[in-house]
DNA sequence: CTTGACCTTCACGCAACGTAAAGGTTTAAG
DNA sequence: CTTAAACCTTTACGTTGCGTGAAGGTCAAG
């Protein structure tokens, strides 16, 4: 397919003039110029220009994406892949300002207050919490990017009302769960209500809540040590225990 | 608390200098000067800079900033609550953007192939942005906020197959409308699978359908020129006709 | 053969600052 | 008390990434 200027503009959702521009200053050549003058656009073309497209969405200016991209050392997929990681941590910030924007709203309505310093949460870019150092690299792996990072920025952007929930949430459950565990039953009554408990406790974490993850998170209690630890607080085998809990839960 | 230019700026992620060009355009004047004529800014100007940034990073101008902000009507915590539609829409399209990553690094794998339109996918924000500078505010002020919004989202996460037939679905209507201006009878048969078409095509714009917007949406047709030229085009006086068919269809 | 929608190359304009110059103020250290 | 660093001020020109004509050539359709 061959393109003129403004044909692959209007492909690509960018003025004639941009790609004109593109030329000029050799960031973008056309193949060819045809007998008339004309700017002609082929395949290796439209594929630079999507990667030009992707350095500028995430703000690089035009000066450095054709010294990245006319260097030797450039690899396609490699910056592909780069563009994928920034655009995910795009998306935290991204959400780190839905936050905000959040929280800026119950602030007028006299629901919680906010410190100057929350007011611009969001708007540029912060380091990684605690959680994340610890949890992150094992959450990740097996839950992947998206669920962990969404956490995360919930967290930063709780307010002491919410997290008071929380921690009564959590309590409530443990209660459960160790009543439940008296019984001995996983599917009893008591265990469905701890593993409910424990549904909405995740909830305040997680954007989207599937079944399938909460599964995951409960077999990943049991094989990791530290989470066994936090939860067989409450009475030794109690992780296992929630865990078959969680799985019935889900099941049902 | 009380700020100067450079405690400010490092506050909300700004250079000193954004926030006295900001003073300098009537944006964001401060709190007041001191003795040795320094900007003062307060918690007034604190919020007010929050929202100027909230509004600059949904990439609207300074001065319209100013102007929505300096404008009698606005109100701070509505704004907000745009501010976050506005943000959910943004996340939707970077959604897209990374799924469209995802999409070029499996083709340069070879394990799919890409069109050269998908290649582009997501980056299409531009043709919404104007979508909303040319109607939005004539729309917007007929039928709500909600409505335009949930539309502008709706054409961003259109499927190339869905366009398609949106496309197809106009060219019916107007084919149809072409036929029925030969009878001359906007209440006959030809002329009301026009208007119900042209509903069929609107459904993919609006999340709920309603007679009385569809009627209106009829009128501004006519009231406004370029949506006159646009039906106009099919045949003179095409869209009073089909104005004239959707009054018929509402009502019947 | 004309009309309209393309294309071309200048060339100026613009927003939203960056940056530097030239000078006054505040503050913390010597 | 002095002195240097680190602020602050205004003025003013520079930069990026195009938008927007103007003036003119090309191309397909009626």
């Amino acid at each position: 397919m061959e393109y003129t200027v403004q044909k692959l503009g209007q492909l690509a959702g960018i003025s004639a003039r941009t790609l004109r521009y593109y030329d000029e200053i050799g960031l973008l050549k056309p193949t060819r110029i045809n007998s008339s003058g004309y700017r002609i656009y082929c395949v290796t073309e439209v594929n630079r220009l999507q990667q030009i497209l992707f350095y500028r969405e995430l703000g690089v200016n035009l000066e450095s994406i054709k010294e990245i991209m006319t260097s030797p050392a450039f690899d396609g997929t490699q910056a592909l892949r780069d563009h994928r990681d920034k655009l995910l941590e795009k998306r935290v910030q991204l959400d780190a300002l839905i936050n905000n924007v959040d929280k800026s709203i119950k602030q007028t309505e006299r629901k919680i207050s906010m410190t100057d310093k929350e007011k611009f949460e969001g708007f540029k870019q912060k380091l990684v919490d605690d959680n994340e150092k610890k949890y992150g690299k094992e959450i990740r792996k097996k839950y992947g990017e998206d669920t962990v990072n969404a956490s995360n920025v919930k967290i930063k952007g709780m307010t002491e009302e919410e997290y008071a929930k929380i921690q009564k949430l959590e309590e409530q459950m443990f209660m459960n769960l160790k009543a439940a565990m008296d019984t001995g039953n996983p599917a009893g009554e008591q265990a469905q209500k701890a593993a409910d408990l424990h549904k909405q406790w995740l909830c305040f974490y997680w954007d989207q809540y599937s079944k399938e993850a909460h599964e995951g998170l409960a077999e990943m209690y049991v094989s990791d040590e530290r989470f066994t630890a936090y939860y067989d607080k409450v009475q030794s085998g109690a992780t296992e225990f929630l865990r078959d809990a969680i799985v019935i839960y889900t099941k049902s």
